[in-house]
DNA sequence: CCCGGAATTTGCCTCAGCGCAAACAAGGGA
DNA sequence: TCCCTTGTTTGCGCTGAGGCAAATTCCGGG
């Protein structure tokens, strides 16, 4: 591992608590790998040979029912593990995970996994909390679901896209990576039909600016209020 | 505790890979608990206090979202852990937890839980497979509910409830606790409403019996076949 | 600079399922 | 036993949002 990796990934809240030396020995295990856009990390029900640590670009995790639609469960950003399938008691990856731009992450064979936990408990403890954070994210999700309109269900999206991957620039808060229509409403439960139709609406407001695969989000506090259904048409 | 609970205990996946004295010395620590039809045995944005193991009964695990909707995020049966906010890195309880019939559990003082995890490494295994576990039947129900329709959804949710808590009958397998047509709305991101639609129609076909608070299924592969939406309409 | 495929926009139609409201059981307690 | 509360059924109208299809725009490659 090149030493310029070695100072940004020691901040990593995943590293949080463990001592230098071991960090050292974790990442000297390591094996760095570039993923080129739109090509696949690891691809669901396949043997989880792997665990994963993004360190730069966004994953997209997709899964795919049998019926042929696509759920897209989200999107890992730099820091983040991944693949962790040990984690969670499994043995094949539980979705596809796709790089939405040219990516760089470090690879971990799966067997370490117990043996990182039984050596490094601060590791992990951090592990488990991010588990514990995703299942209460899903479950935010399903309630999302249940009880919001399709409005406020993409309104939420891109708040959360903003906020984990947002990029300020003149126009407003740019969505950091190219996503289409077809992935917000993959995001959503709904159609990219619908979802183009709340943009061309928001953009005439004002709201946001869209183009191809490209979301700059201009006005997030309107935004917000759409997302918590409290806007005009209420 | 008494020693008739010990040996129900003991065989619990939970505790799979635990020493027979540190068994011992985990249920000298807890307090058994009586809760009544309908009395909470745990509330959302409370101080997390203690986390417990359901021996008998069955509870209902309720969100509440500010604009006063319900969403049921999953019913606790015999053996299985609930509260453990803790191991989600929280301090208070994420949801509403409602005995649907008279329930004993054990109970640990959240302190406890760390020195759980350090002092019986399976125990903290098995927990966390267990949190593994929800995370997928999370993601499941995200899927279930961005891709499929009301019919199948509450198709999909009978099946779950008996096969968690199904009893056989002369008449069908019948869901084991009073469940109304409200709570499987709540389960399933629909209304009471579309819910006794539904029964009633499945009823007249003779795929299930219900009436108040009660549900029966008769002919379970029928209801797979709607679930799988592989059914006549489509 | 031009072409072809991919992404996006929009119009139009349809319908699943919700909201409202009223009537209807079915237990449990006095 | 009767009453009253709580749960259930059902009719009717409405609409959010999906399906289909066609037009349009954009970008990258040759």
């Amino acid at each position: 591992m090149a030493s310029l990796d070695r100072s940004l990934i020691a901040g990593l809240p995943v590293f949080e608590g463990i001592a230098s030396a071991d960090l050292d020995r974790m990442i000297g295990q390591a094996r760095s790998i570039r993923i080129a856009k739109d090509q696949p990390v690891f691809e669901q029900e396949q043997e989880a040979h792997s665990f994963f640590l993004l360190l730069d670009g966004h994953v997209r995790v997709v899964k795919s029912t049998p019926d042929g639609h696509e759920v897209t469960v989200r999107y890992i950003s730099p820091g983040e593990l991944m693949g962790i399938a040990s984690a969670l008691g499994r043995t094949t990856y539980p979705a596809n995970a796709l790089a939405a731009v040219d990516c760089v992450a470090l690879a971990w064979p799966s067997q370490l996994w117990a043996t990182f936990a039984a050596s490094y408990p601060s590791f992990s403890a951090n592990a488990y909390k991010a588990v514990g954070i995703r299942l209460q994210d899903a479950h935010a999700r399903v309630i999302e679901m249940s009880t919001e309109q399709v409005e406020q269900r993409v309104a939420h999206a891109l708040l959360k896209l903003i906020k984990q991957s947002g990029k300020k620039t003149e126009a407003g808060i740019m969505i950091d990576f190219p996503i289409s229509r077809q992935d917000v409403a993959e995001m959503t439960g709904t159609t990219l039909h619908t979802v183009s139709r709340l943009l061309s609406a928001w953009e005439d407001q004002g709201l946001v600016k869209s183009g191809r695969q490209r979301v700059v989000v201009v006005e997030p506090h309107r935004l917000l209020v759409i997302a918590e259904g409290r806007s005009a048409k209420g």
